[in-house]
DNA sequence: CGCGGGGTTGACTTTTGTCAAGAGTTGTGG
DNA sequence: CCACAACTCTTGACAAAAGTCAACCCCGCG
């Protein structure tokens, strides 16, 4: 249930004092708003299980979507830092999610300094993602933006650690896939469409079968670079202290530098 | 010249430290690289003075910009934490950049956890304005776009400390422009035309002088929690609680931490 | 069964991009 | 100090991409 500290990369202490920080736990059907931007909040939310999708709202209530959660992620740093969260969670699947209370997380902050250290990995990789979007909304016609979408979705779910075969079905209801494109519904339709005929995915029901990955992401021109592949679940065992002036830091040892490359194109 | 370390929201033994750090300045003139993605990467590098802008490209040479870069912030993280940046920044005024080698900054990290949390705080915001944009690129129409990019810029500007009068003057290349918002220059300038005909804005030059901020901010929809004003440049935020030194998070200090309920999980 | 939520398809509209030419500016060197 | 080159911005005619509207299909489900 609370399996998910393990997969932090922090060492062993840090990890107890997580496990021993009070929480709750709450639950989520498919579909449900898991928070919004004009409730009050006053407690870290941690996915543990399930998919949750970001968004916002304007006003004539079309909306645009950042980013996937992923289990083991914080869902907005936002609202422990400001207080507030600055767009919606909805449930993808049903989820569970871990509450705990910003008071009890800014206590974990001052005692444990890696955490925040881990947490700004965490922020500056998100960051990094939500750039990619931007320049594929921005930059990339229908048919990459959708290309680079699902090459996205399954590579990070393989750096997750899912099975590479079930990374190539993505489960996500096309209005969803618009929302974070920034496409109709309609449009999103013929675009698979497209790519179907094209042969790269196939659809089973619902669901979007990546049938050649490697074409997909050449369609999509795609470099994982931004994905900080180096950076991901791996446990990282405490570390020692780097050579070199300091050149690491804790917990985040040898991370990126030179790191290890994944090829876009695996097939 | 290191003016910048006073503005930040940090105790004093903390600055002390960051301005005993040694560090090389280098300065750029408008139009210059300041650097590229795909260069060695081994220093931090912070804005001293000027203005310039994050980008990405494709492989096309078209390019999508993130964000503006002020000075006091620091240009990318992604350097010192995964050793590699991410995107091509571009000096658009002369400019005068810090860099402290990464082993130095990882150094300040340990001793001085406050900082991390800072730069928490700074990607946390950075993350919610590129947010705020992928929703204008992909949901707004053209006009729009530009008159919320407009009000964002002159906003910030505030924040940061300018006076009003001078923060109501954009100058910014309509390239760039259209590299933020995803659009042509030909559509940024007939679009500029018609905010001009609106009797919004008026241009003097190569500027923009917005006339009617109000009005520009009303047709953009511009809602501005997104900013997170409050937690903006006053260089002491409120410490209600210990004082200077000790156990709070410097400008955190006690978010509500004794839990209201929460109700369950709503359809 | 009949209902409803996706998803699909087609005809048509709107927005934005493309291409091409021209007008201002700015800066530079003769 | 002028002339010219190099930008940047503007404008127009046209093309392409994506959106809108509306009907319909397909399933799963009560």
């Amino acid at each position: 249930m609370i399996r998910f500290v393990r997969h932090l990369p922090l060492a062993e202490s840090e990890k107890r004092a997580i496990l021993d920080t009070p929480r709750e736990i709450r639950r989520f059907q498919r579909g449900d708003t898991i928070y919004r931007p004009d409730e009050p909040c006053d407690a870290a939310r941690i996915l543990v299980e399930g998919l949750a999708a970001q968004y916002r709202i304007l006003p004539n209530g079309e909306r645009q979507s950042a980013d996937l959660v992923f289990p083991a992620r914080f869902c907005d740093l936002g609202c422990i830092l400001f207080g507030v969260s600055d767009h919606f969670l909805a449930a993808l699947t049903d989820v569970e999610v871990v509450e705990i209370s910003t008071g009890r997380v800014l206590d974990l902050f001052a005692r444990y300094p890696q955490i925040p250290v881990l947490l700004l990995h965490q922020e500056t990789r998100n960051r990094s993602i939500l750039f990619e979007r931007l320049l594929s909304v921005g930059r990339r016609p229908a048919i990459r933006r959708l290309a680079h979408l699902l090459t996205e979705f399954r590579l990070r779910r393989e750096l997750a650690g899912v099975a590479p075969s079930r990374a190539k079905r993505v489960l996500l209801p096309q209005r969803w896939i618009g929302d974070f494109l920034g496409l109709t519904t309609e449009h999103v339709s013929r675009t698979i469409a497209k790519l179907k005929a094209m042969g790269l995915i196939e659809q089973h029901r619902n669901a979007i079968v990546i049938r050649d990955p490697a074409g997909l992401a050449r369609l999509a021109e795609f470099d994982p670079g931004y994905l900080h592949p180096g950076a991901e679940a791996p446990p990282q065992p405490p570390a020692r202290r780097g050579r070199e002036g300091g050149a690491t830091v804790a917990g985040f040892g040898d991370r990126g530098s030179g790191g290890p490359k994944i090829s876009a194109s695996e097939s």
